[in-house]
DNA sequence: ACATTTGCCTACTGTGTCAATAGGTTAAAT
DNA sequence: ATTTAACCTATTGACACAGTAGGCAAATGT
């Protein structure tokens, strides 16, 4: 499952690639638009700001900027950012302790193979893509 | 993410398929094989009793059965029934109250493209290929 | 009839995440 | 100096996860 997490922070990067390139979006106005909460939404931000995917800009006139043009941020990389990972099963988490069932499990080939699939979707979808119906 | 508790009942009906189909298994025996807490494993098969996936014999001599041949059973709905739903982001649970950006929602798309993808590939691997290394 | 085995049921607990909210501090522009 | 906007820390209520505990009901063998 997906959170608001994930799916706030594609529609933030979405609004800001919709927007003019060259002007800073403050947050409170891709909040009204996109109708989440500033507050809620800022949090999130945060994760994009740490994760360099986008660049804040403090002060009168300030706002967010992209860093990259919008074919340039796959949806994986935001999902994998905000939600801390995309593993479906927790050993495939990077940072797991070995399973130490894996030499035996069966399911393990099935979660590996999903997991690939999974991947292969998201990081092939860009931002463009879905603000161009591409997808 | 996919949890123990479809993890677990995976598991459990493997372990069951993989016994003689003409004995009831007890559940402690395969807790004990599968290194699962017995109590906690009780707990999960309870919904795969109640889902018709397994029939539950009580008393001496009891222990748990099949109700199919293993072929029968889909890895996608045994998660569907332990999990509560296989859907990716809460607007394409079957129980969702609509969502009032449904018609404009850009990302929608590509959230339904991934949920037949993710049906698709759990709707077709079956308890018996697992057992017999076919994923 | 009784003891044993096994499933079935209710209830509880600690930990963590989600989805926010609140309030204050720093940075930059006019 | 004032305004604007990002940045930071902390807290909250609700809920799910992963289990644990104890007892009741059903069926069997002796």
């Amino acid at each position: 499952m997906i959170s608001t997490k994930g799916r706030y922070a594609i529609r933030f990067m979405m609004d800001l690639a919709e927007q003019s390139q060259d002007r800073t979006v403050p947050l409170e106005e891709t909040a009204a638009r996109q109708d989440i909460s500033k507050k809620y939404l800022e949090m999130i931000v945060k994760i994009l700001v740490k994760g360099k995917l986008v660049k804040g800009i403090s002060g009168k006139g300030g706002g967010y900027r992209l860093t990259r043009k919008p074919e340039e941020y796959t949806v994986g990389e935001i999902l994998e950012l905000t939600e801390g990972t995309l593993a479906v099963v927790a050993c495939l988490n990077e940072d797991a302790e070995q399973c130490p069932r894996e030499s035996i499990c069966k399911t393990l080939p099935m979660w590996r193979k999903f997991d690939s699939l999974v991947r292969d979707y998201f990081f092939h979808i860009t931002i463009a893509d879905l603000i161009n119906g591409k997808v």
